[in-house]
DNA sequence: AATGCGTGGTC
DNA sequence: TGACCAAGCAT
């Protein structure tokens, strides 16, 4: 355990935790008083994110109640750095089509990068299939309950690991996301970013003790961040935790709806944001979209596609070499003796 | 630890 | 309209 103050995530060290924070901020006590007693404010904002899901949760396919693992570790993957509109589709086609991990083991790996059409980032089709044959290899076919199991999958790296023992298993596992990172962030607002480590230490400590109300709480944090505090304009208004929330608060009541505090922190000093943010090279035109481009035209094809099949679909031969070249590396595509090319 | 990895929607 | 964003992972 360590002894990082409970209130804002962040280290304690910066931007002056000073208990100026208020009484209104709620969980938030200066670091080192700590004990056992304010646990239960922290598990609070737990049974208040609960209540909301209860009324306002999506109801999506993997969370039903014949969700099993494999159903469970599928969408996870597809949903890693993907909208969930755009994976409902392709998730139920594979999980119809395999619906074991043994299933999917027992077709080429080329056939899952086929099924994983335009969901982006295809090596996590590849992963997902290689995690199947481990699962059926290691672990009799059944995805496995352990956290170092899980981790050790193919694709599967601490947030994956997490959320399927916690929503499959029911498991009590801190998940941490992109989406319960910003609700936190803002939440015990202080000027900084704090760790993961931190984080999920934070997220230990708000979660109910019954390891099933704890994986609830976790989609509902999820959830929240997803339809509330979303990262462009939060609806701050319907907000359960709003009452307890520092960033919140310290933007001086914002009224609802349009409510818009900015992210997480502000810049402590003039700072005008300047050469921060690397920008992201273009896709258009990019190598990264000439993968793309090549990938799409071997899987409209039923097999192996010529190679001025591929200059049609990806005319540009500087970024279409280095595009084969990459693709070749990563597994997705295969060479074959006559010149053509498929999927593995 | 900073990068690279797809794709499409949104404001 | 381009920049940001969407349930990360591996190297």
């Amino acid at each position: 355990m360590g002894s990082a103050g409970r209130s804002a995530p962040g280290p304690a060290g910066r931007s002056a935790p000073g208990p100026a924070g208020g009484p209104a901020v709620g969980p938030s006590v200066p670091a080192d008083s700590v004990p056992a007693d304010s646990v239960p404010a922290d598990r609070a904002l737990a049974y208040r994110a609960l209540a909301w899901y209860a009324e306002a949760a999506r109801d999506l396919p993997w969370r039903r109640p014949d969700a099993g693992p494999w159903a469970v570790l599928v969408s996870e993957v597809m949903l890693q750095q993907t909208p969930v509109s755009r994976v409902l589709a392709v998730y139920s086609a594979w999980l119809r089509r395999w619906p074991s991990p043994r299933a999917l083991a027992a077709d080429p790996p080329g056939e899952a990068v086929r099924a994983w059409g335009r969901l982006g980032y295809p090596r996590r089709a590849l992963r997902l299939h290689a995690a199947a044959a481990v699962i059926d290899r290691e672990h009799a076919g059944h995805v496995p309950d352990d956290l170092d199991a899980l981790r050790a999958l193919p694709g599967v790296g601490a947030y994956t690991a997490a959320a399927v023992a916690s929503f499959a298993f029911r498991r009590r596992q801190p998940v941490l996301d992109t989406n319960v990172a910003r609700l936190l962030t803002r939440l015990f607002a202080d000027g900084t970013r704090a760790s993961d480590g931190l984080l999920r230490q934070t997220l230990d400590r708000m979660l109910p003790t019954e390891p099933a109300v704890a994986a609830e709480a976790s989609v509902a944090f999820m959830e929240l961040g997803a339809l509330v505090c979303t990262a462009r304009s939060p609806a701050c208004g319907p907000c359960p935790l709003r009452s307890q929330c520092r960033l919140h608060s310290s933007r001086g009541l914002v009224s609802e709806g349009s409510s818009r505090p900015p992210n997480g922190a502000s810049p402590p000093s003039g700072q005008p944001e300047l050469a921060g943010a690397p920008r992201r090279p273009p896709y258009r035109g990019s190598v990264r979209e000439a993968r793309g481009l090549v990938l799409a035209a071997l899987r409209s094809s039923p097999g192996p596609v010529a190679a001025g099949t591929l200059s049609l679909a990806c005319p540009d031969a500087t970024r279409r070499a280095s595009a084969l070249a990459g693709l070749l590396a990563d597994g997705l595509l295969q060479a074959l003796p006559d010149g053509t090319y498929a999927l593995p």
